[in-house]
DNA sequence: ATCCGCCTCCGCCGCACGGGGGAGACGGAT
DNA sequence: ATCCGTCTCCCCCGTGCGGCGGAGGCGGAT
C-alpha cells in the first residue's frame, strides 16, 4: 500500500460536508481527494473523467439522486470506482437501494473521521464493504428468517401429512393430491382433515397460509 | 483513539495460523494480541478472564466451533468484545450462522493484512462491521426480494380486489370478507371471482399462494 | 399378546365455494 | 352525451370441500 495514493471524489450538494469531507480525507497519508461533485449528474461525469478509486456519494442530491448515480457508474463504466453511499439517515430503504445500486460500502454522515477514513481504505483495497450498525438489521432480519419461528405443530406432522400439507401449498385439490400421492381420494381427505386438525387451521387456504407463514415452505 | 491500544484475542486451532495473526497485528501501532486459543472451550475461558476488546475467531475449531464459542461469549459475558468470526471458505451458512450469533463482523482468511488490520480497528472503535465480498451476497439476495419478481397481475388487480386478496391471505371466508368490508356477501364473491380470473388462479387457495410468492403478501 | 400410531379406505351430509350469467349506479375520460 | 371501468348486488347450479363416524392392516413398543 501507500505506494500510490487513492484517489477519491466526493459527491454531496452540500458545500461545507464536501469541505469537511476533504479537510478530514487530505489530512490523511495515502489518500488524495481529486475531484468533487454537487449533482448526481455531475457526479456521474466528474467520475467518468477523473477515474477515481473510491467515490463517496451522498443519496439525497439534485438532479439525480445518488442511488441512480452509482447505477450509471457502474453501468457505464469499465473498471468503475469502489462506490460508498454516505447518507444521513439509518433509512433502511436507503442502504438496501443502495446495495442494490451496486455499492460497495454505506456509510453514516454522523461516522467518526476514523470511520470515514477506515471506510476509504478498505474500499479501495479490498472487495470489502464497510458498514454501520445498519447491517445489524440487515443481519438480524436475515438471521431471523432463517430459524423460522419455529412451528410447532410441524414436529406433530406425520411424514404423509407433511406430503400432503406441501402438495395443498402447491395449490393441488384432494384429487389431485391423491393422484400424485398415488393413494384414493379418501385417503387423501383423511390426510387433509388431519392436516387441518393439526394445524387448527379452519380450512385447506388457512393451512396453507400456515405454512407460509411458519416457513414450513418457502415463498421461493 | 490510540489512547490505549486495542486488546485482542487469537481463536485457531493452528498454531502457524495464530502466529500469522499475532505477527501481523503486533506489527501495528494501537493494536495489542493479548491471548491466544486453540480450542473453542478455550476461547470462552480466555476471553473471560482477559476481556479483550476484539477477538478474531476461527469458526472450524475442536470441541466447540467458534459459532458456538460466539453464542457463549456474547450470551455470558456483559459487556462482552466485539468479536469477528474467521473463515476459510466463502461458505454463506458461516456468514449467516455468524452473524446469527452475533458477531461483528466476518473476514475471509485469504484476506490482505491490511483487511485483517483495519477489520480490526473498525470494530473495535465502533459499531460498525467489516465485510468479504459474501456481503454481496447477502444484500444482494435481500435487494432480490425487496422489489419482488414483479407480479404481473398487481397492477391489474383494482383496489377493492387488492383489498380482497389481503383478506383471503389472511384466511377469510367469503361471507367474513363480505363483513370486513362492509358490503354484500354477492360483492365479495364478484370481488373473489375477479381476483381469480386476473390471477389465473383455480381456486382461493391457489390465489392466496400467487399472493405469497409473488411478494403481494408477505410471510411477515 | 396387547396396545397404539400411522396409513389406507368407506359411507353420509351440509355448505361454502366457484362458474355463469345479468343488472344498476357512480365516476372519469373523450 | 357517451363510453368504460369500478363497485355494488342478484339469480341458479354443480361440486369440491370439510365434518362426522367407522373400519381394516401394519408396524413398533411394552
Amino acid at each position: 500500500m501507500s505506494g500510490i495514493p487513492v484517489r477519491v471524489v466526493l459527491a454531496d450538494d452540500e458545500r461545507m460536508v464536501r469541505t469537511a469531507l476533504r479537510v478530514i480525507l487530505d489530512a490523511e497519508e495515502g489518500i488524495e481527494v481529486v475531484g468533487e461533485a454537487a449533482t448526481g449528474a455531475e457526479a456521474v461525469s466528474v467520475v467518468r473523467e477523473l477515474r477515481p478509486d473510491v467515490v463517496l456519494m451522498d443519496v439525497r442530491m439534485p438532479e439525480i439522486d445518488g442511488i441512480r448515480a452509482t447505477e450509471q457508474i457502474l453501468a457505464t463504466l469499465a473498471d468503475p470506482p469502489r462506490i460508498v453511499v454516505v447518507t444521513t439517515f439509518e433509512n433502511d430503504a436507503y442502504v438496501y437501494e443502495a446495495l442494490r445500486a451496486g455499492a460497495a460500502g454505506f456509510l453514516l454522515k454522523r461516522a467518526a473521521a476514523e470511520e470515514l477514513v477506515q471506510a476509504v481504505r478498505l474500499v479501495a483495497c479490498g472487495d470489502s464493504l464497510l458498514y454501520p450498525a445498519a447491517v445489524r438489521t440487515l443481519a438480524a432480519e436475515h438471521a431471523a428468517r432463517r430459524p423460522a419461528p419455529a412451528p410447532p405443530w410441524a414436529a406433530r406432522l406425520t411424514g404423509r401429512e407433511a406430503d400432503v400439507l406441501r402438495l395443498m401449498a402447491a395449490g393441488l385439490t384432494n384429487a389431485e393430491i391423491a393422484g400424485r400421492l398415488s393413494v384414493g381420494p379418501a385417503t387423501a381427505k383423511t390426510h387433509v382433515a388431519a392436516v387441518l386438525a393439526k394445524t387448527g387451521a379452519r380450512d385447506r387456504t388457512q393451512a396453507v397460509i400456515a405454512a407460509y407463514t411458519s416457513g414450513f415452505i418457502s415463498p421461493a
